[in-house]
DNA sequence: CATCAATGGTCTGACACTAGCCCAATAAGT
DNA sequence: ACTTATTGGGCTAGTGTCAGACCATTGATG
């Protein structure tokens, strides 16, 4: 209890912590075309200018991002992700380390499956609207029908929607850190049609259950999914 | 999606951080007698002597700490909980905004019920060592035969057990978080014997079900727990 | 072709934070 | 009474971070 409580109240410097911030917002897809203006990001990520430019002109300096000055101009993403090869997920398992990345899985099983539960609760108290129904099931269709490319970063709002529409703040913001922590492990592993198809299910399986108001059935979809997942990356690691 | 990705990434300055840390380790009963020297307490929490330093005046200052000097010495603890009032939990209430409490209530409700399913699975896979469940049934001793005065401290305990004793320091971070989010409200409403016998039969339910492995049953021990003591705010505010 | 709004680029002075060092006080043990 | 290990108290030099102002560039638009 004293570790949990006492552990450290930053996790870096405020430079490190920006670059790390936004190359998973890259990674992630959530930055798809440039990032916003730098005030306006700044004050967003709640550091200087000054700092914020520093970890973008590290970005750039790794190949990241295009700045270009004048109206119109702007930090533009040039990343695309590199085809999946099992030498990058076993150097990303060896950078976090075994403990670390049980620790990931484990976080993120629970905080998801909290989350897609909650959701069902609303939903099963007639408190989830009709807009936000409707975003739910957008979201499942348009990671369903995503082809191989633009699948992962499809898959993320999918999940990363599920937090959100619970209202939450810091629900969303626990589940996007979760998600942060393996998005290089996933991003190592090819895309599979057959496992597209498989999570495609389950991915309608948890939808389902939300709406329904089913906080049990939601609770078990969301698990049996994260659970295939984290099945498959032991697959390509063993 | 990018307002959840790219939020602030740090709460505020190191100082104001650091006395937050410190006063809800001391609320939450976490520390009983006094801190860790110095030098260690500032390595675990990642900020320089200087900082912790003047973290532990201000909250001298206040009068939660009684700071003595040499061997032996170190910064004592001198709180002990106010008497419950009303009047407290209002303008505790009012300090957070009713959205921000919803928020907490809600982020609580999906990491406890999420950890609390963690280990339930982990102990359906019989991974759970026969020490971490001697643990989780002491704690469950411990806070159902507490006297209203070590209530809520046992209380906490208990539940961050769950959490910590799932594995995963990130998840248990996380509890521990969502407590200290409510800490200041538990702490304004009276402990009633009835309402302790009460809880006592809903940890004993929690315990029950992740000691059976069975997910769902802690998932549902948690949630009815949880939310009877949201009902219980809830009834105060009214 | 000139204008202008939006955007990145740069500078300065101030404050926050850190690491490391040494001093001062205290109480248990001798 | 003395010693000593442990702990808080204080200092300094250096680095990180900030707010705000001003400059430079760009490309759409009139």
């Amino acid at each position: 209890m004293l570790t949990t409580v006492l552990r450290p109240v930053r996790a870096g410097n405020a430079f490190e912590e920006t670059v790390e911030r936004l190359l998973q917002a890259i990674k992630l897809g959530a930055v798809v075309e440039k990032l916003p203006p730098e005030r306006e990001l700044a004050a967003q990520l709640g550091i200087s200018r000054v700092t914020l430019r520093e970890a973008i002109r590290a970005l750039q300096e790794a190949g990241y991002l295009d700045v270009r000055r004048g109206r119109y101009g702007g930090a533009f993403v040039t990343y695309t992700p590199p085809p999946p090869r099992q030498e990058d997920l076993r150097r990303a398992v060896a950078d976090m380390g075994t403990d670390d990345l049980a620790d990931a899985l484990t976080f993120r099983m629970a905080v998801e499956c909290g989350a897609a539960q909650v959701l069902a609760a609303t939903a099963s108290a007639g408190r989830l609207s009709r807009e936000r129904r409707e975003e739910l099931r957008r979201r499942l269709r348009e990671v369903n029908s995503a082809g191989p490319d633009d699948y992962r970063r499809l898959d993320t709002a999918f999940h990363l929607a599920i937090a959100e529409l619970t209202g939450s703040p810091l629900l969303a913001a626990a589940c996007a850190d979760a998600r942060l922590r393996v998005t290089d492990l996933l991003n190592a592993i090819p895309v599979l049609q057959r496992n597209i198809e498989h999570a495609a299910a389950q991915h309608e399986a948890i939808v389902e259950a939300i709406l329904a108001g089913d906080t049990e059935a939601a609770g078990r979809a969301v698990a049996e999914h994260l659970e295939a997942t984290a099945a498959l990356l032991r697959g390509f690691l063993a």
